[in-house]
DNA sequence: ACAATACATCAAGATACCTTGATATATATA
DNA sequence: TATATATATCAAGGTATCTTGATGTATTGT
């Protein structure tokens, strides 16, 4: 009930169906891919990742100084589910163009 | 987009999961049927019902001075994943007794 | 070692949502 | 017709969430 809550609340603003889309679109991204991609600040970005991630979509990486977010993987059934309905919405994202040399 | 966040909105309450629990498990019920089991004033059940049907998940029917709720049917298939969800999650639903004397 | 970069976290203000109590409406009963 | 019942809606207060700007931490480059 309360992991169901919390899967539900991740969902539960624009901007995270806009990253989990964008990350789902494009494979793993470093926060400041979404930041320059968004036009939104970092604290903000990085907050919604955490979000995100705590509810079971998202994983990290470290690499270096950057943080390379993706789609969890496996992923069980219903988040998948999720995922796709979301692919069905219309939203405009921002197009996806790497800002960082690794 | 719109309509996806207020589906999603109207799941972000552990209130309305269990009264949409309740109502896939027990039928079509009255808002008092509601009131009595839940313990909870008559407003504010009002409310959680309206948010529910406007999103999508449940129907009115009056029939005299009742107005019966129940799950809308057909159901996308979308809607109908979370409900399935929403029934393996533990939860302590209260016990249906009718209170109103058709 | 020092400066710059990438990211995380915190506090404060703004906004949205939930709960309650009061009031409105419509139907049934006496 | 008057009253009681079932439900809907509204305003006000409380609580949670979002955004921003500032600060902290770790890593890279000079």
């Amino acid at each position: 009930m309360e992991n169901f809550l919390q899967t539900i609340g991740a969902l539960n603003d624009e901007t995270r169906l806009k990253i989990l889309r964008f990350i789902d679109k494009n494979g793993a991204v470093c926060v400041c891919d979404i930041e320059s991609a968004f036009g939104m600040i970092q604290s903000r970005i990085s907050r919604h990742l955490k979000i995100l991630k705590d509810a079971g979509f998202l994983t990290v990486e470290r690499q270096g100084r950057w943080a390379y977010y993706a789609i969890r993987s496996p992923l069980d059934r219903f988040r998948q589910d999720i995922l796709k309905e979301i692919s069905y919405l219309e939203m405009d994202l921002p197009e996806f163009k790497g800002c960082c040399k690794p």
